[in-house]
DNA sequence: AATTTAAGGTAACAAAGGTTACATAGGAAA
DNA sequence: TTTCCTATGTAACCTTTGTTACCTTAAATT
């Protein structure tokens, strides 16, 4: 673990640090869709990625989704971090994209390396200013954008995220992380492939050119 | 000023935190309609609100606006927070919504005290927690509510802020803070007016039950 | 091979919200 | 008082998005 912890964090963090992470956090080992989080669930651990992907989504009362955003090597969650102090249900769902491998860390830690190490302070704060601007930027693309715009925006991340120009969703799976139907996103990804910037087949999508 | 600290944040900061604020902070009141932060400029200070209150906006490309959230007594700025450390620019518009009284204090301390107060980061995190709560909830009403929803959750909200059940908005102004259009909103506030919850007079709404 | 299931294509229609245009009315200013 | 500006009311129309319904096709199952 303390290798992994090195390669991903040991830029940022200092020696002492990452010998009391090893310590006390667990390495762990996911498979694509496991359910890491869920919305009401109390916070048990906070999580350190290594490799991978984190989707994060919320939930509305008729249970329609929508995706927040991923987290990605070096990335927490800055839901956890605050629950951990009061202990507040967490407000989203977390799933794997893909095979993911991260740390978990005992929640009680959180506070006591705020206190004895800067660069735990400085990750923590970090990760909160991130997470902030990846909701702005969501929020933005929901508020301003038309569902075509979204659609691309969407496309491109998930490309981005996989390190590939296939994405291998099915137009329903499209439908649910951006709270849209099927037969609408159906209807604007044959405008994309008729504009040719992608290929629609049956079970995935390649992307020509966004 | 160390009166004020005192009341506002007695409860939640030692004696010692307490002295030292009073020290390097100032004291600023502001009047309704100042603009105390804008989009791309750098920060300076922390705020801690004493009273009043702080529209939080976004604003797009086209410079089309949308309220995130009401700062209120009690709050600070988490968009702040971060920009501190890195010397990152705002990413939001902040404007007095009434005649508002804080301290404004130096971004340096905030890594200070980080280490030193329990009691301040405790503040820290919860402010951020508090904020990415309200943007989800912004978030949601926008994702999944339509708009009848949206203003009826507006209005009740503006009326909480400003303590009362009146309130002194023209139509167009409420259409700029809800990201729609004038004619949109005149349209569905006749409508909760014809349904009782509501009073319409030239500058002002009267809220009779929502 | 025959059957079943899931994915995707498409038409027709409905609803929400945005746009344009113009009328009216309350106040402020001249 | 008269004029002018701003806020509001409202109709007509358009675009985007959502919904329902039905069809085709690829792939999995029997």
């Amino acid at each position: 673990m303390i290798q992994e912890l090195k390669q991903g964090y040991g830029h940022i963090f200092e020696e002492a640090l990452i010998n009391e992470i090893a310590q006390v956090g667990t390495f762990k080992e996911v498979s694509e869709g496991y359910k890491l989080m869920d919305i009401g669930e109390y916070v048990r651990g906070m999580p350190l990625l290594i490799s991978g992907a984190i989707k994060v989504l919320r939930e509305d009362k008729d249970g329609d989704e929508l995706l927040l955003y991923y987290l990605e090597k070096g990335d927490t969650c800055s839901m956890t971090l605050t629950c951990c102090m009061g202990d507040a249900k967490s407000e989203i769902r977390a799933i794997a994209e893909m095979d993911t491998k991260l740390i978990m860390v005992p929640v009680q830690k959180m506070d006591e390396w705020a206190a004895k190490y800067k660069s735990w302070r400085n990750f923590i704060f970090e990760s909160y200013h991130n997470r902030l601007n990846e909701l702005l930027n969501t929020l933005d693309s929901i508020a301003f954008d038309k569902m075509d715009m979204r659609l691309i925006s969407y496309l491109k991340e998930k490309a981005r995220i996989n390190e590939g120009n296939i994405i291998k969703n099915t137009h329903q799976e499209i439908a649910y992380d951006l709270h849209s139907s099927r037969v609408v996103i159906s209807r604007l990804l044959k405008k994309l492939e008729q504009m040719g910037k992608i290929e629609l087949h049956r079970n995935f999508i390649e992307i020509i050119a966004l």
